[in-house]
DNA sequence: ACGAAAATCACCCGAAAGTATGAAAGCCAA
DNA sequence: TTGGCTTTCATACTTTCGGGTGATTTTCGT
């Protein structure tokens, strides 16, 4: 709610730097309605940025399927909308495929020089985005998936 | 588009509206501060309900996946003479299958209504007979060897 | 420069997997 | 029928995996 106090203020100072120009030279120069136009002009403008920002976006889900035919076929390439899709990081994916060569945690750990507690961790998560319970699933749905040879 | 026009329409409308009743009797009762003040009250209103309406709502779309598994080509025939090789029995290689699939021991004990104490045996036997060290490992190789799909 | 996401690591705990050993029962062929 | 093989099961022990939590650091985009 600190947004709200904020263009409350930001409304205030616009108004009164109005009304001390109109002092200046609005008055003088022009006329009032082109002085009003103006005012209104600012304040819609002011207007819509505060109703986008206050505004909570509705969000409308709308679910849609992919198909991923996987590809028996020579070269295998990544498929990477499957794992933007999926939210699988670099990083994840490489001890994904680490993972599908048979590796232990302990032996991936070594292999990418970090603590067995971070490929852990990795590995947990590389779960859930795939959504199995083991890292076998795990490398038959990345197969699938396209993610891994 | 159409409703960019509505909007222009409404606020010009509006305007004329103001600078009409300006004559009448706001100039007259109230100073000029007063008059622009309800002008920008009433054009961020106006701003605000234009932001809304024109913003588009966002969709946040929520693509799934579904894997289309591929079995276009072959029927897959099981390797006899490998599983010979090996000196991999019958109830192994069904329980071998079983792995593949991403079971665990307990899921394989109850689908062949045996103690899991026996799947662990077979299973120790087969790493042994694979010449591998994990299950993982034991599924690519006998995958390799033809005696998996 | 700031905040969000990613990467890193640690610790605990329980479950699953794997090793080792032993043993009983059934089958089959020499 | 005897010896070899398979299948079954158990008990005990060790290792690996996975869940959960929390924390620090890096990276990166705005």
């Amino acid at each position: 709610m600190k947004k709200l106090l904020l263009y409350g203020t930001i409304l205030a100072l616009l108004t009164i730097l109005l009304q001390l120009a109109e002092y200046r030279f609005l008055v003088i120069d022009h006329t009032v309605e082109l002085y009003v136009g103006i005012v209104a002009l600012i304040f819609v403008v002011l207007g819509v940025v505060m109703g986008k920002k206050l505004t909570t976006p509705k969000e409308v889900v709308v679910e849609k399927l992919i198909s991923v035919s996987s590809n028996p076929s020579l070269p295998f390439l990544v498929n990477e909308m499957v794992l933007d899709k999926l939210g699988i990081s670099k990083r994840e994916h490489e001890i994904l495929l680490l993972i599908a060569e048979g590796m232990s945690n302990q032996e991936i750990a070594d292999k990418s020089f970090v603590s067995i507690n971070t490929v852990k961790t990795h590995v947990s998560n590389i779960l859930v985005k795939l959504d199995v319970k083991r890292r076998v699933q795990a490398i038959q749905k990345a197969r699938e998936l396209g993610i891994v040879p």
